[in-house]
RNA sequence: CGCGGGGUGGAGCAGUCCGGUAGCUCGUUGGGCUCAUAACCCAAAGGUCGUUGGUUCAAAUCCAGCCCCCGCAACCA
């Protein structure tokens, strides 16, 4: 394994503000940071939000507000999110930053010295209502613009294409020799499909008079460039590129994006190919996830089902929709988040599961255990219960590795399981009430304290809060955010604190109005 | 014939690549336990694995066709 890793999201477009969606991707991006340092990688976890574009403007004019104090707000917005979420991202991104603009004109100004960039007039069908050049797969039946019930117009315009079509044959020999450059595999296929078509090359500017909140083209200053060169860049300037006393190159190499599956196209064949014309190196890696429907709906403000993250975990706990999402979806498919399943989920293991487990060892522990246990006494049913620890963790580090996080989930909900069968087992309530078992007595609740001690070092990723105050009142002087040892360790003593943590309680569905 | 995904007990899903007693969570019913957050554990009921045909000793799984549902189709994670 590498040493250091690059994880990032997309750069969340300014038009909206954070949702469902948005967080299931950078909320991903968080667990994996922190799974991946607890594993002894230096991990880069950026995020961000791309600011231009006419859509940007217009909203602003709308709200009657100055563009940039618009883009200010929002931008803010998700910021304010993710930090309310205490997500633990390094970089946060904005398309609208003076360093971000200058790269970006470095880079085309570099690739139109090469030749790489050209001036060309095209012809298309133009929608005066829409502002923008439609394809005919988009019209209605009638040839009509859907949004605007008109039929678009022949217009030719000249603008600037970047010469795509010539990196079509290194895009497809690349994914050919990396089957884990797009993951799940599904997005790999779909396109390497899409890559047996002629690539056409991309239109990266437009003319000022349609599109003025843009960066200037550095050779034109009649034009602006077009989302590619201006957001698909950030990933590349963030890493200190082009500035070649950094370790841009081994950083952007180690390069995880997590993307919607909207966007897999952009990101392989766009960003890719620009990747190579700039003589970068690829990203390692293209993850892609699947759509988080609402009640079975892609998530809409016209159907009005927009779920916001911090509302839900302010009325169903801190790191209950982390878990959720982790534990609930298959990733790269498509999900349907109910608030009924949510609910679900989050007593059946949060609450029944590690919530009451740690709640009833801890009770026995208060009443029971006086702080060591002798290690010599250890019962095969001890030891096999606390070699299912590493099991667990090696399941665990599976799970993350193949992108298959609720198998990952599943493996340690079977742990807290484990535990639980163990305590029926034991009674060491019964334990408790006999004299002669209090040595016995002490080994089982030591070993207990031991799984738990595990349970949390491997959730830390995902619950790390809980996890911090799990290990806080187990008196576990070991941090789990950079470390797993507290998983496999042998403790004979614990300094436990004199009460029991609430971690996660039972909850309701909110009732009908 | 544009591309891709999905169709598995009441609900939500895994399993399909590498055929061989159909698994998980929730729900239902009965039982156990009593340390715990009306919790935990055990057992039972409940499935023609969308459909038709093929390959095979054997198909949810491989092959062919068909029927539904959902995305994408040049800036919605």
């Amino acid at each position: 394994m590498s040493k250091q890793q690059y994880i990032t999201t997309p750069l969340y477009y300014v038009n909206a503000k954070p949702h469902l969606g948005h967080s299931y991707t950078t909320i991903l991006a968080d667990v994996m940071k922190r799974h991946s340092v607890q594993r002894g990688v230096a991990t880069t976890f950026l995020t961000g939000t791309d600011e231009h574009g006419e859509k940007i403007d217009q909203m602003a004019t709308k709200e009657g507000k100055l563009v940039q104090e618009f883009v200010d707000e929002v931008s803010q917005a998700y910021q304010d999110t993710w930090k309310a979420m205490s997500l633990d991202f390094d970089i946060f991104y904005r398309t609208t930053d003076s360093t971000h603009k200058k790269k970006v004109q470095f880079a085309l100004q570099t690739l139109k010295d090469r030749g790489e960039i050209v001036f060309r007039e095209y012809e298309g069908l133009y929608c005066v209502g829409c502002e923008r050049f439609v394809t005919e797969t988009e019209l209605t039946t009638k040839g009509e613009c859907p949004d605007h019930l008109k039929k678009p117009e022949l217009r030719k315009e000249a603008n600037y294409f970047f010469l795509m079509s010539q990196y079509q044959a290194r895009l497809i020999e690349h994914l050919e020799k990396n089957p884990s450059a797009i993951r799940p595999d599904q997005y790999r296929t779909e396109m390497l499909s899409f890559l047996k078509q002629p690539l056409q090359d991309l239109c990266i500017s437009r003319p000022k008079d349609r599109l003025k909140w843009g960066i200037e083209l550095p050779f034109d200053a009649n034009f602006v460039t077009y989302v590619w060169f201006d957001a698909l860049m950030n990933y590349l300037c963030a890493t200190g590129w082009p500035d070649n006393q950094t370790n841009w190159r081994e950083l952007f190499a180690s390069a995880v994006h997590l993307i919607g599956k909207d966007i897999v196209k952009t990101h392989y064949v766009y960003w890719g190919a620009m990747l190579m014309a700039l003589e970068s190196p690829l990203f390692k890696e293209l993850n892609v996830n699947g759509y988080v429907l609402v009640d079975g709906n892609k998530m809409s403000k016209t159907i009005g089902n927009v779920v916001r993250p911090i509302e839900l975990e302010a009325q169903f706990g801190t790191e209950t929709l982390r878990f959720f999402l982790i534990r609930e979806i298959s990733y790269g498919m498509d999900s349907t988040f109910t608030l009924e399943g949510y609910v679900n989920s989050i007593n059946a293991h949060l609450a029944n599961g590690i919530g009451n487990f740690v709640s009833r060892v801890l009770t026995l522990c208060l009443k029971n255990f006086k702080g060591q246990f002798s290690a010599s006494v250890l019962t095969d049913e001890d030891r096999a219960l606390l070699a299912k620890r590493s099991e667990t963790l090696a399941a665990w580090n599976q799970g993350f590795d193949e992108l298959k996080f609720q198998n990952a989930a599943k493996a340690w909900c079977d742990l807290v399981t484990q535990g639980d069968l163990y305590i029926n087992a034991m009674k060491p309530w019964a334990l408790a009430k006999d004299p002669a078992q209090s040595d016995r007595l002490q080994v089982v609740l030591g070993v207990a304290l031991q799984l738990i001690e595990a349970l949390a070092f491997i959730a830390y990723p995902v619950i790390p809060q809980a996890s911090v105050a799990i290990l806080k009142s187990l008196g576990v002087p070991i941090d789990p955010r950079t470390s797993l040892e507290g998983v496999t360790e042998n403790r004979f003593n614990f300094a436990l604190a004199s009460e029991v943590p609430k971690l996660f309680m039972r909850v309701q569905l909110p009732k009908e109005d």
